[in-house]
DNA sequence: ACAGCCATGTAACTTGTTACATGATTTT
DNA sequence: AAAATCATGTAACAAGTTACATGGCTGT
């Protein structure tokens, strides 16, 4: 839903046209996540439809088609803007699901797995590294690569870990999955 | 594309069937992320039709029915197992977006903003830590939990940076956004 | 006239996701 | 027999995303 309330964002500063959110939501967030434009449409359909923004009809007179934020919009907006993301269940990582069901899968080398990703991310990391250097005029672009940075390193210390585990679990191995205690087994639940 | 993976993989290790997948899924991603039965089935329809499981036609005799892998569905396995995703472009994060918006909407305490989810980033992790405790003996769960601790831990960092950068701006502020340089914006997209 | 950009839009598709319906088997 | 559980499935939707079509305006 990041699209979508971005858009409403952009919005909430006065009536805006389609191409112009584009070119906003692209600057804003140094370049990084280039928006098809088709997007910017289909998504203020959908905002108006769900009655968070109107359109100005103008069909004559002006080229572009202004949309304006309602009160409604306004609401979800500010909710957006101060409500985090749901606590209990932590987001699906798919890195971490793959490594996971790697884990178990016979016939796999899982450290094969691990590396792999874990020489990428830290490519990655190089590369916006050097990035970085170029673009401290610009904020938003230097606070995009500052969270990639951090992304990507927790998700190289969490291969490591999982690399250790892996391997330690190799050495005791023999022992079948130790079943959940019931504690712990509530407590995930209690989180929701 | 994780759960359509995650079936197939698990679908590598012998024929299977709907409730079973949805069982072993859960057991090993440490019963964090429930899985709808409903969405087991859809996947494995759209896995069929795109030729990378089998069924089975068992209407009688068994009240389960049994898909199984195709040579295709090992391509697609192995391929993910071992292809990190995209460079270039980094997922989209809701939060990196929401506060790079607020950033430049007028009106709008961004400080407010950083610091709810903030409080509440750090409320999840000290959550996790304590279930942590319990699942020492639950390989899965205890990855899974590690896995978001460093990434909450990185979403802290991140917004503490991102704050003191805010903080710097109003206090320079008066200068326009500084126009992008033409070598960081190449750089971009080269790295695409 | 033609190339190219501005601007809007739509049809189609993907994955994820839920709520609901249906029948068979098992337990109480 | 009623209730619970196993098991399969479908209809419907959300959000993201792309490829394509259309028309107007501008500069050469």
């Amino acid at each position: 839903m990041s699209v979508r309330h971005a858009l409403l964002a952009l919005l909430s500063e006065g009536p805006k046209y389609g191409l112009q959110l584009r070119q906003e939501f692209e600057a804003r967030t140094g370049e990084v996540w280039p928006l098809n434009v088709g997007q910017v449409y289909t998504t203020l359909q959908r905002l108006e439809r769900d009655g968070l923004v109107e359109s100005d009809g103008a069909d004559d007179e002006s080229p572009q088609k202004g949309f304006r934020i309602t009160a409604a919009g306004d609401e979800e907006l500010v909710g957006w803007l101060h409500t985090p993301g749901d606590i209990g269940a932590p987001p699906r990582d798919e890195l971490v699901i793959k490594v996971l069901i790697a884990l178990t899968l016979p016939d796999l080398d899982v450290q094969d797995v691990i590396q792999v990703h874990r020489r990428h991310l830290i490519e990655s990391m190089q590369q916006y590294t050097r990035l970085k250097a170029d673009a401290e005029d610009d904020v938003s672009l230097a606070l995009v690569i500052d969270a990639e940075l951090f992304r990507l390193d927790a998700a190289v210390r969490w291969l490591d870990t999982a690399a250790s585990r892996a391997k330690r679990r190799t050495r005791t191995s023999g022992g079948r999955p130790a079943p959940r205690s019931a504690r712990a087994a509530r407590s995930v639940e209690a989180a929701r």
